[in-house]
DNA sequence: GCGACAG
DNA sequence: ATCTTGTCGC
């Protein structure tokens, strides 16, 4: 018997108190002191993304691996599956993680970083979705929102590059990062064996033309049309 | 206690 | 997340 790549806990929750205790659980494995790939050797940077269907409790999730460097796509997997957790803020990983898991899971290739929507340590319980998928997966990990959540910041400067700490109080859980001159910055927070400052210089070199990462929108523009070509070929 | 709150 | 056309601009 081998394992499974990337399978979900045995006790992965469908409650709201299952899913509080597992996230503490698996907050317990978090590893925050690891550097992360560095920004000048080959890379291969996975986007990952869900889109849903509320009408049919469907739910469809893609990896799009680039070559980091080019932006090339390299490969690119999908899966389908049913909505079996409610939208519950601080709690989005219970709802995305599953499907995710199995489009990751189906990818040819081993990705040396995994970009994601939403959060990893700029999260009420320094635990957010980005967190929870480098976890289980062992894989480093970002989260890139395009929102602040509940946090503070200062806007950055104009130029792309410039960045801000995202502030929970006095704590920095991550960056406003100005990706495009004079756009709207992201907000990039850790979640698993990457540091800030190399998290923010892999964002950076994946948005060289459009405010949000190429994995982004490459794995966004991919789990919308694995949605639609669902239930009528 | 209630609302706000990534996707 | 999702509801949603054409339109303005580089």
């Amino acid at each position: 018997m081998t394992d499974a790549p990337y399978a979900l806990p045995p006790d992965w929750p469908t409650t709201e108190a299952e899913a509080t205790a597992v996230q503490e659980e698996l907050r317990g494995r978090v590893v925050l002191d690891e550097p992360g790939p560095p920004p000048g050797a080959p890379l291969v940077a996975v986007g990952v993304d869900v889109a849903y269907d509320d009408e049919r409790d469907v739910v469809a999730a893609a990896a799009v691996a680039l070559d980091a460097t080019t932006l090339d796509v390299v490969a690119e997997a999908t899966a389908v599956g049913r909505v079996s957790f409610p939208y519950v803020p601080g709690l989005l990983a219970f709802r995305e993680v599953p499907t995710v898991l199995d489009a990751l899971a189906r990818l040819d290739v081993t990705p040396g970083l995994v970009v994601c929507d939403g959060y990893g340590l700029a999260h009420p319980r320094r635990f957010g979705l980005a967190s929870h998928l480098g976890v289980l997966t062992g894989l480093p990990v970002v989260g890139v929102a395009k929102n602040p959540f509940t946090f503070r910041f200062e806007p950055p400067g104009p130029l792309r590059g410039d960045a801000s700490p995202l502030l929970d109080g006095e704590e920095e859980v991550g960056r406003a990062l100005r990706t495009q001159p004079g756009v709207k910055p992201v907000f990039v927070s850790v979640g698993h064996r990457v540091g800030l400052d190399r998290a923010c210089e892999h964002v950076l070199r994946l948005a060289p033309r459009f405010r949000l990462p190429e994995t982004t929108r490459a794995a966004d523009a991919l789990c919308r049309r694995a949605l639609a070509g669902h239930g009528r070929p």
